[in-house]
RNA sequence: GCCCCCUUCGUCUAGUGGCCUAGGACACUGGGUUUUCAUCCCAGCGACAGGGGUUCGAGUCCCCUAGGGGGUGCCA
């Protein structure tokens, strides 16, 4: 594998983009990267019920928000319906498929003839041994050219059905109770193949075959293989003319000349599957690799129905790109060390499949704040405002304060913000009549002498006198320690248990309303 | 049911047979700084799923059990 690697972020358009899928774009773009190769996307929106132009758009923007650019045009599945269609023309011509309907009612689907593969470095075909099947009593067996079905015995004695494809077991021998071969396969196939030739029995006692499994050594998980007598074959394209899934990722990835696919844990499977396809198209097959699933706080792999993973509401919720991108990189991967705030290059630098997790990640959204917190302290100056000014200009409450005023004040909560959204909460600066909070009131006022502060002040407002001399005249009157004070003047004045620098904050709020905060604050109680 | 895969603090993870008395981060608890809150600093809590092997030595290798996930579609 000399040649530029060339990895795929391959999505279907059918709603919002999800946080898991994503992550794989992530994955790939990183490899990508890190290998020198080239990043592709393809759309597979070959289910055109749900595919929708307006989720390509999303799909898009997403990705322009994260950076993650392809390095060539999309390719859009649905356009190559007509390559699709002949390429599985073309295996039926070379008697690697065949047209078959499971029933009367059935329109005839185009199914693939599962198969050994070639060996290479990546991936082949082994003989792991004879194995001797048992059946079940009375319950049927058949070979024809759609497969072999039968049913053996479980391990706790019970009638276990199953099928495969004709190559899984092709030396296949069916036993009676004295060991006469009733059929063999082996001698057969081509006869079978063709559908010149079927058996059935209902008096085999057992089947002896080889037994071949299909291996591959996957970037993440190591060497993985499936035995071939637990493969049936597969449809490629359906009764109503439409190509399936496998064939059309299979022949897009040739299209791209894809060498990595990395992707999912769900494909597992289907790898097995795909690997038979490119033998059958005798096209050398990509490597494989792997990524864990994200999983909900219940543990459970996120579903289109969780509504917080959604990249996009990540991004209206205020999270920075840099931050998510961070994060979900780290879900299921790590650099190897203590590192854990990396920047792209850095990721890129340090990203290697040998190094990510085998098992599921879950999204642990506390951790994602702090990172996000430390994306936003580092932002530069000048970047954060104009994101806070942009936000606010959203907000009606916004115009009862002047654009200096939001600076300064988005300035002072710079170090206490982890998220945009909580500029949201802002909206106390430029009222007087805003939503208390309850604890903060009861914190600060709650206490009787903190009471009597609150309303001697009060009382002092509203006869004229400016704050600070309020203030001072409390102070002296209840012999209170100017400290002491704070509390109560910030909870009445601004409703909020924290915040930043008193004397600054109430410099930035109207004065006239002083005394209508503390009015409406203590009325509250 | 059958097939495949996985299992280190609550969560994300380091760990590739001796450097592990198992390290870091988030969260949590306590302390310091701060008029408050946050930031920041210090400390604490906290895990190798269970059981058998192999080995002088096992979180690391093997087997079994349990739990979790994936697959088993004319979904992708």
């Amino acid at each position: 594998m000399t040649a530029t690697p060339r990895v795929r972020f391959a999505p279907s358009p059918t709603g919002q983009v999800h946080i898991g899928n994503i992550r794989v774009a992530i994955f790939n773009a990183l490899f990508a990267r890190h290998e020198g190769g080239h990043f592709l996307l393809r759309v597979e929106d070959t289910d055109l019920e749900r595919s929708t132009p307006e989720a390509v758009e999303a799909l898009m923007e997403v990705m322009d928000w994260l950076e993650l650019g392809a390095d060539e045009e999309p390719l859009f599945q649905s356009r190559r319906r007509e390559a699709h269609l002949a390429a599985a023309e073309q295996l039926i011509q070379g008697g690697h498929a065949y047209r078959h309907a499971r029933s009367a009612e059935e329109a005839p689907a185009t199914f693939f003839r599962v198969q050994p593969i070639p060996d290479t470095e990546h991936s082949g075909t082994r003989s792991v041994g004879e194995q001797q099947l048992a059946l079940m009593a009375d319950h049927p067996l058949r070979v024809d050219f759609s497969g072999i079905q039968w049913v053996g015995v479980s391990r706790k004695g019970k009638a276990d059905p199953a099928a495969c494809c004709l190559e899984g077991m092709a030396d296949l021998k069916v036993l009676d109770a004295e060991g006469a071969v009733l059929f063999s396969l082996a001698e057969n196939l081509d006869a079978v193949k063709s559908g010149e030739l079927e058996f059935e029995s209902e008096a085999g006692a057992s089947l002896q075959f080889t037994r071949r499994e299909i291996w591959f050594k996957d970037g993440v998980k190591g060497e993985l293989a499936k035995s071939l007598d637990a493969m049936k074959d597969l449809v490629i394209v359906r009764g109503d003319g439409s190509p399936v899934f496998h064939l059309a990722n299979v022949l897009d990835d040739i299209e791209q000349r894809v060498s990595h696919v990395i992707r999912g844990d769900d494909h597992v499977e289907n790898s097995y599957r795909h690997l038979a396809l490119y033998a059958a198209l005798g096209e050398s097959a990509p490597v494989y690799a792997h990524l864990p699933m994200i999983v909900n706080e219940q543990g459970k792999p996120y579903s289109k129905r969780d509504g917080d993973a959604f990249v996009g509401d990540f991004r209206a919720k205020g999270y920075l790109a840099e931050a998510l991108f961070n994060y979900l990189a780290l879900l299921g991967w790590s650099p190897g060390d203590d590192r854990e705030k990396l920047n792209r290059d850095e990721l890129i630098e340090a990203f290697s499949l040998e190094q990510v997790q085998q098992s599921p990640a879950q999204m642990d959204f506390r951790k994602l704040n702090h990172l996000n917190g430390q994306y936003l302290q580092d932002l530069p100056q000048d970047l954060y405002l104009a994101d806070v000014r942009d936000l606010l200009s959203r907000q009606p409450w916004a115009e009862g304060c002047s654009l200096d005023t939001w600076t300064s004040f988005a300035l002072l909560m710079r170090p206490r913000l982890q998220r945009y959204a909580e500029v949201l909460d802002w909206s106390w600066l430029a009222q007087a009549d805003f939503e208390r909070n309850e604890k903060a009131l009861k914190r600060g006022l709650g206490k009787a002498w903190q009471r009597n502060a609150a309303e001697a002040l009060l009382e002092k407002l509203e006869a004229g006198s400016s704050l600070s001399e309020a203030r001072e005249a409390v102070c002296a009157e209840q012999e209170l320690d100017p400290n002491k004070l704070m509390l109560p003047v910030r909870v009445g004045l601004t409703g909020q248990p924290g915040g930043p620098d008193l004397e600054e904050l109430l410099g930035m709020m109207d004065s006239g309303s002083f005394a209508e905060r503390l009015r409406i604050s203590l009325a509250a109680l």
